[in-house]
DNA sequence: ATCTTGAACGAACATTTGTTCTATAAAAAC
DNA sequence: GTTTTTATAGAACAAATGTTCGTTCAAGAT
């Protein structure tokens, strides 16, 4: 971070006074006013500093959306994970559509760091029941942080409910010419063929947590 | 405060977790899609019942101008976690002696909920190197957030120096008659024993961050 | 049955507010 | 000196966004 200018300094302060003092964000016009600025292309143009020096970041389009990231109010990005259940062979995922989606409906929620998820939409957790995946390196008791979608690149991680099986599961996914092959992580076990109309994708895993002690 | 109806508890929890998400308020349109509802004057409507019974207050004619007056349940603080090395076979971890640490002197950071440390001293994270930890259930590029310890508990994972063997590995630890059992994660593979005298507790394991996509 | 009330709907409107463009001046570089 | 960069001004534009209004619908109350 380089030194700022006393006007850039004057904006980051009253930006954080007015931020705590009315518990939203200014506009630009609210700063040409509080820092006796006389044009808003000015603030604009010394926002723009501010964000490449990493002082803030810019939300284009958005009224307000000035969010300081050298902030103690909300320190960093702080996400809300719903914790909507659990995977285990055997059961099928309650995997939410996106218009049900509800944090709040869920009992718990996890609060990760907004890198963790990578501020990606429809991203839950899911807790892992039964050791039943540790050739995916993944054990009882593990969170999975999972994001909603219908396909996955070849060789993600993905949670795959398996029909004929009727068996959840966490494992590799690669298309093959007429199959499907699940790997699972680790490279001594041994790979799983099936046909494609065999699996339902439920979601790829972003990451994986787990807390011992 | 009177009891809220189902959807104005959603609103009120969507407009919190879009606060800590992004870090500015909603618009009233921005609670209309993340809530399912259809049309703005019905959040417009709910609004104004929340600001009567005091959980919000509402700046007029300012866009985004809601403010939270009730606090959220429990505001989860962040933590930096200093990335001081990787664990690796083969090689031991440098441990940071209590009054060397520094996490700004350390090259990288990992910015953890609070809530995964449990706001405990001295815990720092590490970067698995090799697959040589797959027994723990701890895969290459995995990050093991550890606390300094010379002691731990019977059965905690911790990170091991082998002295005769010359290698670093995580197992979990058990005390036994004259010797110390080190137990993978994984129940089916095998254990290792070896005298008190050839180990060196390095820290113990607190969490195991998996990243994936 | 009729009237009231809480709740929701959808559209239209008016204001707020971010963005952009041109012009100007001072400072720095050449 | 001239040119380039930095910083500022002011205005106009377009998008974002709060507000309002007529309407509908269901549930009680009279």
């Amino acid at each position: 971070m380089k030194a700022l200018s006393p006007k850039q300094q004057h904006i980051i302060d009253f930006i954080r006074r007015f931020w705590t003092d009315r518990g939203y964000p200014p506009t630009i016009r609210d700063i040409v006013h509080g820092c006796g600025i006389s044009s808003t292309s000015v603030v604009d143009y010394n926002l723009d500093i501010l964000e490449k020096e990493g002082y803030i970041r810019r939300h284009p389009e958005i009224s307000r959306g000035i969010e300081l990231l050298t902030r103690p109010p909300t320190l960093g990005h702080q996400v809300q994970v719903p914790v909507i259940g659990q995977i285990a062979a055997g059961e099928p995922i309650p995997v939410p559509t996106p218009d049900t989606w509800d944090v709040a409906a869920s009992s718990e929620t996890l609060q990760v760091s907004g890198d963790l998820t990578r501020d990606r939409e429809g991203v839950y957790a899911l807790k892992v029941k039964g050791s039943s995946m540790v050739d995916a390196l993944v054990n009882d008791g593990d969170i999975v942080l999972m994001q909603y979608v219908n396909v996955v690149e070849n060789g993600e991680m993905a949670a795959i409910w398996l029909r004929a099986e009727k068996e959840a599961t966490l494992k590799k996914v690669y298309r093959e010419p007429d199959r499907i092959r699940l790997q699972p992580a680790n490279s001594q076990m041994k790979p799983i063929y099936t046909e494609p109309d065999n699996v339902e994708i439920q979601g790829r895993v972003i990451a994986v947590i787990r807390q011992l002690a």
